[in-house]
DNA sequence: AATTTGATCTTGACGGTGTCAAGTTTACGA
DNA sequence: TCGTAAACTTGACACCGTCAAGATCAAATT
C-alpha cells in the first residue's frame, strides 16, 4: 500500500495552503484543514514547519517570489514612465490575482517579519519597483532603502491594490480596475518625469502620445 | 448588590474591544476575552453584536469616525498643497496611534463591510481627504466617489500607513515617520498643484484654474 | 546482513475559541 | 399587579493550535 511516509510533504502543504486562501480567504485559514486537504495528520505540518506562523510564512516567502518575478517580466521600454506605469499595473494584477495571498504578505501578525527567505524574497520586489523608479526619475540605480520616491511608488500600488481588495475604492463607470489604475499611475510616473505631464489625457479625440519632456 | 443587568454593555464592549487589540493586536482578538473584560458572560456580546463580526464592525466604524474628526480637525490654510500634506501626516498619524484598529478598518474578512454606520463614516472620511485634493487640484468641491486623483491620494496615504504598520518601509537615517512622510506628501501634492494635467498649462501666472476636462 | 538511528508521520490529549439552545433574572408597560 | 420582552447566564458542541508520546520506515553504520 502506499508509503507511511508522503515524500513531498512541504510542497504540498504550500499547495494546499494557497488552495485553503483562495477558497476561504485568510481569516479561513486552518493548519488543520491544511493538513487534512494534503491527506496527512493535523500534526504533520508542525514537523516541517513548526506552526501555523511558520508555514504562512514560507508561504508568503514563495509569495514575494512570484511578485519579484512578476515584476521583472515587465518588458523594458524606452519611456521610463511608461514601464513604472506598466510594473505598477502588474504589481496590483498580481494582488488580485489572489487577494488573500496578497493581504497574508502584509499581515504582520501572522508571520514571522524576520524570515530569512521573506526578507530576501521582499527585498528583491522592492527592488524592481525602486529600479524603475531610478530610471524614471534619472538617478542612479540602486536607490537606497529608504528613498522617499521610491517608498511613495510602493506606498502607492501597495495602496491601490489593498483598497480594490477590499472595496474601498469606487470605479468610475464603465471603467475598470486596470484602467483606473493606469490613470493614477500616469499621474505619479509623470509627476518624476521631466516636464511633469500626463500622458494618455482620455479617449475623447485628445492625442495620446508620449509625454513630451518640457523642463528646463 | 449591582444589577443584574450590565446596563451600558454594548459601549463598554467597545471599550474592552480596543483595549484588547492595543494589546494583543487584531489577531490576538477574542470574544470571549472581550466580555471577560467587561466582566459578562461569554455569550453576552451575542446579544449587543450578534457575533464577532458584529462587533469588530460597530468598532470599525467607531473607528471611522475618529478618522474623520481626526482629518477635519486639520487646520485650513492658504497653500493647498500644505493643507493636503498635513491631512496626510494627520492620517498616517491616527492609523499609528492603534495599529491593529487600522488594521481591522481595512480587513473585509473579519468585519461586515455593507453595513450602514460603518459605510456613512468611511465616506465621511473620505470626503475630508477629497475635499483637499479638490482644492490642491483647483476643482470643485465634492469630487466624484471614483475621482482617480482623490483616489490615488487615499491610496497614498493608506499605503505609506500600512507599510509604517507593518514595518515595510525602511526610514532614512534620523529621519522620523513624520518627516518621511511629510517628504512623500510634499511630491505627490506638489504634482497637483503645479498643474500637471495639462501641457499648456505653464506655471507662469496662471491663477490655477479649471485645469483640464479629464471627463466630457 | 543485521541493527541502530533519526527523520517522518500518527494518535491522543489539553485549553482556548465562536456559536447555538435553553434557562434565569430584571425592567417596564398594560 | 402581572405578564412580557429584553438582558444576561449556564451548558454544550465542534473546531482550532499545540504539546507529548508512540508507531513506521529509510538509510547509514557495524
Amino acid at each position: 500500500m502506499s508509503s507511511y511516509h508522503h515524500g513531498a510533504l512541504a510542497g504540498a502543504l504550500l499547495d494546499a495552503a494557497g488552495e485553503l486562501l483562495a477558497e476561504k480567504g485568510l481569516a479561513g485559514f486552518s493548519l488543520r484543514e491544511c493538513a487534512r486537504r494534503a491527506g496527512v495528520s493535523h500534526t504533520a505540518p508542525a514537523h516541517h514547519y513548526g506552526d501555523v506562523a511558520g508555514l504562512l510564512t514560507a508561504y508568503a516567502a514563495r509569495a514575494f517570489a512570484g511578485l519579484a518575478d512578476a515584476l521583472s517580466a515587465v518588458p523594458a521600454g524606452s519611456d521610463a514612465a511608461q514601464v513604472l506605469q506598466h510594473q505598477g499595473v502588474a504589481y496590483v494584477r498580481y494582488a488580485l490575482l489572489l487577494p488573500a495571498r496578497y493581504q497574508l504578505m502584509f499581515s504582520s501578525g501572522t508571520l514571522r517579519r524576520d524570515d530569512p527567505a521573506l526578507q530576501r524574497e521582499g527585498l528583491r520586489a522592492w527592488a524592481c519597483l525602486a529600479d524603475a523608479v531610478a530610471a524614471v526619475t534619472g538617478r542612479p540605480a540602486p536607490l537606497t532603502a529608504g528613498d522617499p520616491d521610491a517608498a511613495l511608488a510602493w506606498a502607492a500600488v501597495h495602496g491601490i491594490a489593498d483598497l480594490l481588495i477590499n472595496q474601498q475604492l469606487q470605479l468610475p463607470a464603465d471603467t475598470s480596475w486596470e484602467a483606473h489604475t493606469e490613470r493614477m499611475l500616469a499621474h505619479l510616473a509623470g509627476s518624476w518625469q521631466r516636464g511633469a505631464v500626463l500622458p494618455e489625457a482620455g479617449r475623447d479625440g485628445v492625442p495620446s502620445g508620449h509625454p513630451a519632456a518640457r523642463e528646463p
